[in-house]
DNA sequence: TTTTCAAGAGTAAACGGTTTCAATGCCGGA
DNA sequence: TCCGGCATTGAAACCGTTTACTCTTGAAAA
């Protein structure tokens, strides 16, 4: 019933035309008679061909394929990127080849010589930490790639997308001190981030402005997850004097936090308030709902994306370093201070 | 500094080689003399070459690629499965390319000359409905595919990869009754899935093994999302004889049915039981932990890349449908019903 | 009528590898 | 010493397109 895949040549010879002929009508030159034109349309039709991006690729070297590179597959967190990323791709003719690193450099090289055996025609890399190094390897390679949120030092040269981290810790810090919150206590990722660093400094900053002093035992660093939210909410309420307000670096930290201040028998927001970050869907479905500071996710990968394209299409970036803003979403999981009698 | 990507023929010329050497070389062949491996091997080090997928694409007919295709990026539940099929692809030389075709067909045709262009190994399909006539596209340009979850009618030829949705239906339903409860409602996707069709089923078998009614007004079909859990949940408390138990037909479905059931005052599992189906993350983020029937999503996505890459190997699969078992995972939001005085 | 030019179509090279097949050199056995 | 055979290596074809360049032809310009 049907053979193996048909070539240009069998078109060019069931339509009596030259190869090249056919290949002007397939990517629409101009200088191809109508009815020639008409012709070669009609068997193409017929015989059902698609052309070979494989061999076009070869000849025009680019391959169609853009990287997508994550640290993993486990949080929330990076899907919503992938969905942002996902959605201006689908109105191209891109495809997106996801992959992740799991932060092992093994792995990571692996990845790096896949992507630049793989004819990718550029990459958008979720760093968790900062590998500049294999940076200057793409570079070297002359391939496109933007950065999103990239955590650690990056030259200024590189392009890349984050959101107002600073500006996130100090509203979600302020917030709460509207309140009337005086012992605020922030876990956070690790200090070596620059996220982390910046979210602190911005805790520190509204701090500060409120004449309050910053005790660095409220300050706990950690991973950015349900885990250590849990152990860190367990210490703090260990601490003699312990916080009446917790805000958390992530939702999935927030998460943890819950857990915890539940094995306590103590309750969010009446006893004790918690804010989170990242504002990924699981915020919208806990009870009480998760107030929590938004990072525009979705928006960003969908930066990201317009940015490669950009790079990729030759045309000069605005401006290197985007940060969207970050929002403080307020929803029910925080209250004023129970009163100092309690 | 540096040059353009270097090629084979530079890499001979420098090692004093020809061509076809330095391709032995590259592949392992055994018949090259170990002083000349030696050497070029020496010289690819030293010039960082790479070689270029694409053109070995071209010359050996396979990509290296295989597609991903999601209905779209919405549900954790996608996500489950795209994370088991990374996991097994990346043990591999395979990239993954992702798409979606947000169920529509006009998304789904564009992919599907992507697909076929784009000169992919194979795919994997998580298909919402039934499109055979796409899978015969598939099938008439010789791209090996495996089905997941395929929720409508398949040819017996066609290799997919579910899950035991009888057993799964029947499992909540008979844990719910040990519990006491005789009034146990169902929300469900719509009637026309397949997976649907089989949990409702199953659902029947364990009541109707109790000897209890199946009361129509308890069988609530809709979409697996949470907006569905809710709706319906209210619905059935505005029944002359509301349920004591809700069994959703996803962990999204059931953080609406909670959100309703607050929103009503009544709380799980006091007033009702609620059991889930999928088992996501979040089933264990909220309180109480929900109950759910688990669904090997990431094994899903495992078996499927298995079986796809027999199929490539051009191997034997030992059975076209492979289900996977599907578990009661027992947490926190079921108990006894009130006791019939309440 | 001759020259010029543009449109339309074809020839061949290129893209960067792999593979088939033939050639070479060196060895041991007769 | 001659020959067969094995280990290496190279020449050339090929994968399916695109593209630079050439060629033909008919019409407008001179």
């Amino acid at each position: 019933m049907n053979r193996r895949r048909s070539t240009i040549a069998e078109i060019a010879a069931r339509a009596g035309v030259s190869i090249p002929t056919v290949s002007r009508v397939l990517n629409n030159r101009p200088d191809v008679a109508p009815a020639t034109r008409e012709r070669v349309e009609r068997v193409i039709r017929e015989a059902g061909y698609v052309r070979s991006r494989v061999a076009n690729a070869l000849r025009r070297g680019s391959s169609g394929i853009i990287d997508l590179v994550v640290p993993d597959l486990d949080s929330p967190y990076y899907f919503e990127i992938i969905r942002g990323v996902e959605e201006v791709l689908e109105r191209t003719e891109l495809r997106m080849a996801l992959s992740t690193t799991h932060d092992e450099s093994r792995r990571e090289r692996q990845w790096l010589r896949q992507v630049i055996e793989g004819a990718t025609d550029g990459a958008i890399l979720v760093l968790a930490q900062g590998q500049s190094d294999r940076l200057d390897e793409l570079r070297r390679h002359r391939i496109p790639f933007v950065v999103v949120d990239h955590r650690g030092e990056l030259g200024p040269d590189v392009p890349s997308v984050g959101a107002t981290n600073w500006a996130g810790g100090r509203a979600a810090t302020e917030y709460l001190l509207s309140l009337g919150h005086r012992r605020i206590a922030i876990i956070a990722g690790w200090p070596n981030l620059r996220c982390s660093q910046d979210r602190i400094a911005g805790y520190r900053a509204a701090l500060e402005e409120a004449g309050l002093p910053v005790d660095p035992e409220l300050i706990r660093p950690g991973e950015f997850r349900q885990q250590t939210g849990y152990d860190q909410t367990c210490a703090l309420l260990a601490l003699p004097e312990p916080p009446t307000a917790i805000f958390a670096g992530s939702d999935l930290q927030a998460m943890g936090v819950y857990a915890a201040l539940r094995a306590h028998g103590l309750r969010v927001p009446d006893d004790v308030s918690v804010v989170g970050f990242d504002d990924v869907p699981i915020a919208t479905m806990v009870s009480p709902a998760l107030t929590t500071i938004r990072q525009p996710l979705a928006e960003m990968g969908r930066m990201a994306t317009t940015m490669l394209l950009r790079l990729i299409a030759g045309e000069p970036l605005d401006s290197m370093r985007v940060e969207l803003a970050t929002s403080l979403v307020v929803r029910e999981s925080c209250a004023p201070p129970p009163s100092p009698d309690h």
